[in-house]
DNA sequence: GCGATGGTTGCAACCTATTTGCAAACGTCA
DNA sequence: TGACGTTTGCAAATAGGTTGCAACCATCGC
């Protein structure tokens, strides 16, 4: 038996009935309903990585027009749906967030092929809060992300090295 | 006696005889002392927080092209002498980078209006590299920036509050 | 000091990511 | 079903940054 779909397995966390609460939260808002968000929402889902808005376009399809991702992911995000993250290369990338959580998260990135890998430590909350106090910030969050060369992309040492 | 600069006082750090590095770090590299890379470093040099290509542009004033700058900019980068940053607003800034120090540090940037304050802290380099080794890479450093709002600009709270 | 040489510069055109104006199309609710 | 406000596609516009090219200039050998 053929799996067609073993040239890449998508061991994606599970997010349940996504539409459900689409249809809570664009409601909440009163927002519309429509192909292009659904559309959106579904591509995410079945990534586990975040994508530019140039990928979710393109893995939609010509679905709809690149202006329209703009546009939904930025009224996904005001609703909380989608978290942007930001690799430092001039390109926001967008995740879904998982159900009754905050979606913040860290990534390691590849510097080499772009590889990326979820991480779950997270900036000392107590070292955050010291510093707010000291500078008299309040509403303190950070943008924390990890870049290094991955095991594929590290040079092999030679079998014979001179 | 009147100071005439009592309205912006430059708390700068101290970075000695910087052309006296340039020259020497040029050197090594072939590249040449340009009246452009003098005043560029010069303008770091006066001013304590990252700068964006465009701001460096305008305190130099029509001394030199904009897209030199960005030119420079990267050499001097690739030189060491000074150290690019993301605030994530999808402009680049720049610090000079002091003497004998590879200018690692981070920010903490007000979503009110920019103030930017300078951080000692960072993420624990064991976790770092326990990270590292977790996922098999190497060379792993990170970007961190933090966001708040600063005592200016926090809302304040009303002498007669409802 | 002088001329050859290769790195630099100004300028204008270009590129990529993202945003916006506008008229037509669509989802909702009464 | 119809009215109404929200969305969409399209095309043009921004914005940060990069690049090709000819003129220019900092250096080095003599």
């Amino acid at each position: 038996m053929n799996n067609p779909c073993n040239q890449h397995q998508h061991p994606h966390r599970l997010v349940q009935q996504p539409l459900t609460e689409l249809t809570a939260k664009l409601r909440q808002h009163s927002r519309k309903i429509t192909g292009p968000r659904q559309a959106i929402l579904e591509v995410l889902r079945r990534h586990q990585n975040p994508m530019a808005n140039r990928e979710i376009h393109a893995a939609l399809g010509q679905e709809c027009d690149l202006a329209t991702v703009y546009r939904n992911l930025h009224t996904l995000e005001d609703m909380g749906l989608v978290r942007r993250f930001d690799f430092g290369d001039g390109t926001a990338r967008f995740e879904l967030v998982p159900d009754g959580d905050d979606g913040h998260h860290h990534h390691l990135i590849c510097t080499g092929c772009s590889r990326v890998v979820e991480i779950d430590e997270c900036f000392p909350v107590e070292v955050e809060q010291a510093l707010a106090r000291r500078h008299g910030f309040t509403e303190v969050t950070h943008r924390l992300e990890f870049f290094g060369i991955c095991s594929k992309c590290q040079p092999r040492p030679s079998p014979v090295a001179p």
